[in-house]
DNA sequence: GCGATCGTCAACCGTTCGGTTGAATATGGG
DNA sequence: CCCATATTCAACCGAACGGTTGACGATCGC
C-alpha cells in the first residue's frame, strides 16, 4: 500500500544515499568501493543500498563474489515529473545541479579524502 | 547541519503531505480546511504543516483566528534540479504529472468523499 | 463577557530509521 | 584445503516519525 513515490522520496531524503547516487552516476561500483569514502560501517552502506534498490533507484548484480551497483535513473523520472508540476514548469538549470553535487560531495569528505567521483559531465558545453 | 534537500525530500516522502501540497496548488487554505478531507486528527495535520513549513514548501500566515497555508513552489525547484540531473535530462511529461496527482488524490478519498481539489490545469484549457 | 471555533502544545504510544557490533555465508586464490 | 575477501544477517540501540488524546491560548460573534 506504499506508493513508489513514497519509497523514492524517502530514499532521497538521506544525504548518504544521495551521495551514493552521485557516485554511481560516474560509474558502476562494487559495494566495498561504494562504502570506502564514508565513515560508517560496511553493513550500514549495505543497508542503504538495499533501500536504494527497493526504491528502484539502483540495481545490484552479483558477479563472482562482488556485487555491482548500477544507477537506475528511470525511477527518478516519476518523482521528477511529480515535482515539476509544482515548480511553475520552469526549465531546470543544470549549472545549479552541478553546484549541488559538488557541495554535497564536499560535505561528506571533511577529512580531505575526496571520493574520486566529481560531477557528471552534464553535456559539457551548454 | 541538515541540508535543505534533506528536509524537502523527507517532507515529500509522506503521501499525506504530498496530497496537502496538491490541494494547495489549487488555492490557499485554512488549516481546518486542509484537514477536512483526511481521516486523521487536526493535530496530526498541524504537525504535517509544520514539517512542510520547515522544508520551505509552504508558508503560513495567521489572519485573525485562521491560519492560511500557501504553497511555496520555490523550495521544490532546488530538489527538482537535483533530481533532473539523474534523469538523463529528459523533458518531463506533464500529462504524466496530472495522472499522478489524480491517482494520489483518489487514493486518500476511499470513502467516496473526494477533496474538492482536482488537478492543476498545467497550462491546458484552464 | 461567554461560548464556540481555530490551532497548537504536551505527553504518550508503537513503529521505523540509521547506525553499531559480531557472526555467518559465499566465493576466489594459492 | 585453507585462508582472505566480499557481503549480508541478526540482534541491539537511541532517536525520530506519525499518530492519538486532552488541555490550553487566541480570537470571533453575539
Amino acid at each position: 500500500m506504499e506508493s513508489q513515490l513514497d519509497t523514492v522520496f524517502a530514499a532521497l531524503a538521506d544525504p548518504t544515499r544521495r551521495a551514493i547516487l552521485a557516485m554511481l552516476l560516474e560509474d558502476d561500483m562494487a559495494v566495498t568501493d561504494v562504502a570506502e569514502p564514508f565513515e560508517m560501517s560496511l553493513a550500514a552502506i549495505s543497508k542503504h543500498l538495499v533501500i536504494l534498490t527497493r526504491a528502484g533507484l539502483i540495481s545490484q548484480e552479483k558477479r563472482g563474489r562482488v556485487k555491482w551497483c548500477k544507477l537506475e535513473p528511470d525511477a527518478l523520472r516519476d518523482a521528477s515529473v511529480w515535482m515539476q508540476g509544482f515548480g511553475q514548469f520552469e526549465p531546470v538549470n543544470l549549472d545549479a545541479f552541478e553546484r549541488f553535487l559538488e557541495a554535497e560531495l564536499a560535505e561528506l569528505a571533511p577529512d580531505g579524502a575526496p571520493p574520486r567521483c566529481s560531477v557528471p559531465a552534464s553535456g559539457g558545453s551548454d
